[in-house]
DNA sequence: AATTAAACGGGACATTTGTCTCACTCCCAG
DNA sequence: CTGGGAGTGAGACAAATGTCCCGTTTAATT
């Protein structure tokens, strides 16, 4: 169950359930429907929020400011997906921004709300397991290859998700997801460029599927 | 609730919890104990497993090995920290590797037991929840600054961590849960001791809490 | 159409990190 | 006591990455 590696995250089972409570007059009351535009914050790290969002459309970028200026993009999330979801379950601040990448509805749903919901309905809350259960283990993929692989690597394969889900995110925003400098990101598209991996001109992976393969195996084995 | 930064992270609530299970004739009857030597396998990367552990005593590391030969430690798990349960909520092969750094003796749940228990306790679901989002949490945060901070910074904190748990790891261990090779490692240890910031001697921070702070905000203006 | 801001692409140089190698210590099994 | 293996520490060099900078392109607004 969404196991698949994504960029992109998102989760037709969890939308479609909350989508059929918001319908529901009786249970959906509390459930209220938010606008954001493009480039604006739904949720800004170290506020505190009293409300869960639930990812109608758009697609929105999450990720952590530091100190000194840099920005790390741990997922971007679209339909059905959750975000300030910690933050109820453990109550503290929130951990990262979510902002939105292209004009975004969610559904909102109070915090004690989103407990009640989870005890009364065990589907729902077995759908929240498996989405935490899901981050944590994209998440320890993808750090684990970042850290452990040269960036070409880890940019071949971004690339690569980029294409199959038809998605196109700013470079500045690309470079932040692998955790590099904007220079790092072009540095080693040049490079790609010129070992005829990628097209002269922009992003597509000038390979079939199978020698995507055997490079990535290539990179393995190096 | 245990939101603090730690190396090694433990979970008293959730070993209470099951240790009463345990003590329990009816509910317990399924949950065995299991003793592993020093540098043992609990889980191996990619095997199938049938039953959670709950770690009664001793200290693991979790880790997830590639194919070009390096490792990279997510955490090391100590009492009342919970392993297998991604693969009980997902059903997929085994994310990372788990070996015992001593001793270990585990309580082993069986999957569906496990997730009949999360049924049936609403007390232990939560607990569950709070520890996967805990999880989440950390590792983001870790993963950030990991990318975002010079490795001295990083290396700076772990030792700080070190310290007040009074846990000591073997190098190779500490690069391994930084990403970097032993020897970058050591060549930090070295320009900090340069700095005297360390001792000269080992790994001992040669600085009140006051001033490793002041480095650490330095580090962050920068 | 003109103006501005943001995104893009890359040169030059400094810094960081990895790889390979060797030497030293410690501990333990033979 | 002794040889081998693991852990440790570091020099030398190569490779990767960041920083600073500037010119170009693109998109949006006036």
């Amino acid at each position: 169950m969404s196991h698949s590696q994504d960029m992109l995250r998102t989760n037709t089972a969890f939308l479609q359930f909350v989508e059929q409570l918001f319908e529901d007059k009786q249970a959906g009351n509390t459930i209220q429907l938010k606008s954001f535009a493009a480039g604006a914050h739904l949720i800004r790290q170290g506020s505190i929020i009293s409300q869960v969002y639930i990812i109608r459309e758009g697609i929105t970028k999450c990720y952590i400011a530091e100190d000194n200026g840099k920005d790390y993009i741990f997922e971007f999330l679209g339909p059905g997906e959750i975000t300030g979801e910690l933050e109820a379950i453990n109550k503290g601040a929130c951990l990262s921004n979510i902002t939105a990448i292209t004009p975004v509805t969610v559904f909102a749903i109070p915090h004690d709300r989103f407990m009640a919901l989870l005890r009364s309905y065990p589907e729902f809350n077995e759908l929240l397991l498996k989405v935490l259960a899901a981050r944590i283990y994209q998440t320890c993929i993808r750090t684990s290859y970042q850290q452990l692989y040269p960036v070409e690597y880890a940019l071949l394969r971004l690339l690569a998700l980029e294409a199959s889900q038809q998605t196109f995110f700013s470079k500045k925003d690309m470079a932040a997801y692998l955790g590099i400098s904007v220079r790092s990101f072009n540095r080693t598209l040049k490079d790609l460029r010129e070992k005829n991996i990628l097209d002269k001109k922009g992003l597509n992976i000038d390979l079939s599927k199978e020698q995507l393969e055997q490079m990535i195996k290539r990179f393995e084995e190096a």
